[in-house]
DNA sequence: TCTGGGGTCCTAGGACCC
DNA sequence: TCTGGGGTCCTAGGACCC
């Protein structure tokens, strides 16, 4: 049987949220930065231990051993001397706009995983980049693949590294392996030997609970596994069982979007059009229904605004709550298709009241927009509702969402006979 | 060392319809 | 009236990713 030649490039910016806090302010360059999803003024006010977790970790502070998704307070002691950062997804959603745009003009068929990591397939392009300096196929791609992680340095001021791969899956551990700024090129029939000493969690697709299954059937590596009987991995992964373990043998699917399921539809900006969600974990754990509702008109606000500057009303309207002992669980419920809050919070509070069925305190609230779809918003251009909002979204647009809060606690039917709103000073 | 927030996908049972 | 099977929607939970 020929050999496949790799041609899947997963293309992954190095400690990204750094390397742009780092851009911004060059006296960052060389020193152990942390950047953590909390708001420093909060924390500073709290005595309490901080409840984010490290979001990015640059080089010099992993040394230490902080990791991304440690807590904040076991990062603290790991490294007190950290400059720690909050978290700005809007500062750096433009540089990784900026990245796209640039592996956009080195092949047609690209895929974008998450802020920072997308995929590049380049079948078909080893003649177009062919060079006399090139030994074959192979050096061709790789010198192409240098040359974009080149120009997204030179160009954009951001490191980043590269795997290039028959498949996905290998080209992203591929990836792993070559940072920090590296690219690294596994042959066609070399996945195995490549994989085989990596430890089980190395992956895609084998998270933490696959791991534990895993190490309690003497399985550590991922040699063990492509090695172990079927029947046997059947009891860990069910049906996804010879898909993983033709992945672990460079047997995965080679063309772009066939390991996982179509990807989301994304919109001009780069979003799904899958859900839209907003979660908050309470400083201290809380049960004063007074507290709970107000954070639950919030998020409720929040993600309703952002459905309509997406344009999309949602069919599923679903409640996250997290008891103080981390019991977690969601209500859901189909509404008629929506993007208000004066139609969705009602439905929130019932789900609310459903839900809330232990007297202990809750430690986190989530609100999920799900099912969503575009309307036409010419058939509502004098509806009462849609002008209210446009009201409030046109000052949000400009001053940001904390610009005005929206007196919703008492809304409890679907069109509201008097709307408040209080401007924040 | 108690565990964030924004997502996606998958499974499974029950309701309901044909 | 009884029985069965398939398809689809709704709901809840969980694994995984960055």
């Amino acid at each position: 049987m020929a050999l496949v030649a790799p041609r899947i490039c997963c293309l992954d910016l190095d400690t990204f949220f750094v390397s742009v806090e780092r851009l911004l302010d060059p006296s960052l360059q060389g020193k152990p930065v942390i950047v953590g999803g909390f708001d420093p003024e909060r924390a500073k006010d709290s005595k309490r231990p901080l409840r984010g977790v490290v979001t990015a970790a640059s080089y010099e502070v992993r040394v230490y051993g902080v990791r991304s998704g440690m807590s904040l307070t076991q990062a603290q002691e790991l490294a007190p001397h950290a400059i720690y950062l909050p978290t700005r997804h809007d500062v750096y959603t433009p540089y990784a706009k900026q990245v796209r745009e640039l592996a956009e003009n080195y092949t047609p068929l690209t895929q974008v995983a998450s802020i920072d990591e997308m995929f590049l397939d380049f079948s078909g392009c080893e003649r177009l980049y062919h060079k006399p300096c090139d030994d074959d196929a192979d050096a061709t791609i790789e010198r192409v693949v240098r040359q974009l992680t080149d120009e997204v340095q030179s160009r954009i001021g951001l490191p980043s590294s590269a795997g290039i791969a028959t498949s996905r899956s290998v080209a992203k551990v591929a990836c792993g392996l070559a940072k920090p700024r590296g690219v690294l090129l596994v042959q066609g029939g070399a996945e195995r030997e490549l994989l085989a000493p990596l430890p089980v969690r190395k992956f895609p697709g084998i998270g933490p609970v696959a791991e534990r299954k895993l190490n309690a059937l003497g399985l550590m590596t991922l040699g063990e596994v492509a090695d172990a009987d079927a029947t046997l991995l059947r009891k860990v992964f069910g049906s996804t069982t010879r898909a993983i373990q033709r992945g672990l043998l460079g047997m995965g699917h080679h063309e772009l979007g066939r390991e996982r399921p179509a990807f989301q539809e994304y919109d001009s900006f780069g979003l799904t059009l899958g859900s839209i969600s907003h979660e908050h974990t309470f400083l201290e754990d809380s049960r004063d229904p007074a507290r709970v509702e107000g954070l639950l008109c919030s998020l409720c606000e929040r993600v309703c605004w952002r459905a309509r500057g997406r344009g999309v009303k949602a069919r599923t309207v679903t409640l996250k709550l997290r008891y103080t002992d981390f019991q977690t669980l969601s209500r859901s419920r189909t509404i008629r298709p929506s993007a208000s809050e004066f139609e969705v919070f009602p439905v929130l509070r019932q789900l609310l009241q459903r839900a809330r069925t232990r007297p202990l305190p809750l430690r986190l609230i989530g609100v999920a927009l799900s099912n969503l779809g575009h309307h036409d918003e010419q058939l509502e251009l004098f509806d009462e509702l849609t002008q209210v909002h446009q009201a409030v979204d046109e000052v949000r647009d400009d001053h940001g969402f904390d610009a005005l809060r929206v007196a919703l606690s008492k809304a409890k039917s679907k069109k509201p006979r008097r709307t408040k709103f209080a401007r924040r000073t």
